[in-house]
DNA sequence: CAGTGGTCTAGACCACCCA
DNA sequence: GGGTGGTCTAGACCACTGC
């Protein structure tokens, strides 16, 4: 059992950064001290502090210029997606500015299709727990999430009303794994009957589809998604630095 | 004018790893060897490597275990696009192993829209030159991408010889410009008419649009782009690291 | 326990930008 | 020229893993 480590140090000065920014203590457009007045006045070591402003100006949200300074993106207001929140729906709409809502549409336990079983690496009849939820941003249904769970996997029985939490918190609490990395497709469909009746969309409105498969530190599949993606609602926009 | 730097320590060392992992010394799943091996042999500091291997395993190609080892992902061969590729279709047909090509469909010069006019920032009557190219992945078309670049940008006349460059070059040659970041949308749409007989893709199959806004270092937006991507030809799947 | 990756420091040199 | 960010080094301590 790994003990509660503290947030690293370079996290805590990207919190810290972040929220001056959100405070607009550091305003839009305008300079940041300079990373040797950062490190002094925070009381860590430059190349600390340049983790810390690395990892901000990877998402876009600070412009860097060499021999310049250190700059608030004033466009980055209208980015509502922090790269890395493509996967974890309810940080991608907290991101946005919205209030993320999870609605447990049903948990139902089967055995495995076909299709499953090679995708997750399974055995012959292996039973599986189908979660499917909706996420909504302000009260407006957007996903549609359906995870595919092997009951292997969780060591203690899973009821609908866990089904509010983040899935990472989910496989954290039910089966004590930690999400590695997820490869996830991006692709445009027609939504089936159930996405077009719970996300409220039209018969001819093409919509998103994000399906997704989440492995551990061992590289071992633990679940997949297959989920729907209303971008009408919460468009997908991403900012993204150049190096 | 800038001096030509030469390449990173990090990134030589990021090449070296990939080049190993590509042509499988170091082989899908097994363990490589120690920072510090890596460090010595290489004749470069732990920071160094460290800052190569992260780069790596942030793209999901390693997988790091603390305690034990840095492991090269047996999964990450599924997994065509590189993030940070999504929005240069250049490296992205390359890196999903297929040979890209680029063909000029026409070079336009004329006044820019009422929208093109608040999305570039421009004044009224700009003029601006439409670029209209497609990118094709072992010949097979895959990507119909439309830029509108304002005139008042290049500094000599752009021809349509030239449309065959990957769009940042285009800028660096004729505007002497870098991009700095970019903010995309992704959605879903049914394909216009030029689309559909352009990317051979039917009227009732939804497409993707990824709408696209370049910056530059000066946080002025450069110039724009609307493209549409046939994500039947060549998935759009990314992997990403957890942290 | 030895070795691994995770984190952090202090210091150095450089190219670049602006005044 | 003075300050900025970009890069790199050497060394330290830690938590974690596997034996």
């Amino acid at each position: 059992m790994p003990v509660e480590r503290p947030r690293p140090i370079a996290h805590q000065v990207s919190d810290i950064l972040v929220e001056r920014i959100r405070s607009e203590e550091y305003a839009p457009g305008l300079r940041l001290p300079s990373e040797n007045l950062l490190a002094e006045e925070l009381g860590v070591s430059r190349a600390t502090v340049r983790s810390a402003l690395a990892r901000l100006a990877a998402e876009g949200l600070l412009l860097r210029k060499q021999g310049d300074g250190t700059y608030v993106n004033q466009h980055i207001t209208e980015v509502p997606t922090r790269l890395g929140g493509i996967w974890n729906f309810y940080r991608l709409i907290e991101q946005s500015g919205r209030m993320p809502l999870i609605e447990t549409i049903n948990v139902t336990a089967r055995t495995a299709t076909e299709e499953e079983l090679v995708e997750l690496a399974l055995e012959e009849e292996a039973e599986v727990v189908a979660l499917h939820r909706l996420f909504l941003a302000d009260g407006v249904p957007v996903i549609l999430a359906r995870n595919i769970i092997p009951t292997a996997l969780l060591n203690q029985p899973f009821t609908a009303n866990e089904g509010t939490l983040p899935i990472e918190q989910i496989v954290q609490r039910y089966a004590n794994k930690q999400i590695s990395y997820v490869i996830f497709d991006i692709a445009a469909i027609m939504p089936d009957a159930a996405a077009q009746s719970l996300l409220n969309c039209s018969v001819s409105q093409p919509i998103l589809s994000l399906k997704q498969k989440f492995y551990d530190k061992q590289n071992t599949p633990l679940f997949c998604g297959d989920s729907v993606y209303n971008d009408r609602v919460l468009g997908l926009r991403l900012a993204q630095a150049w190096n």
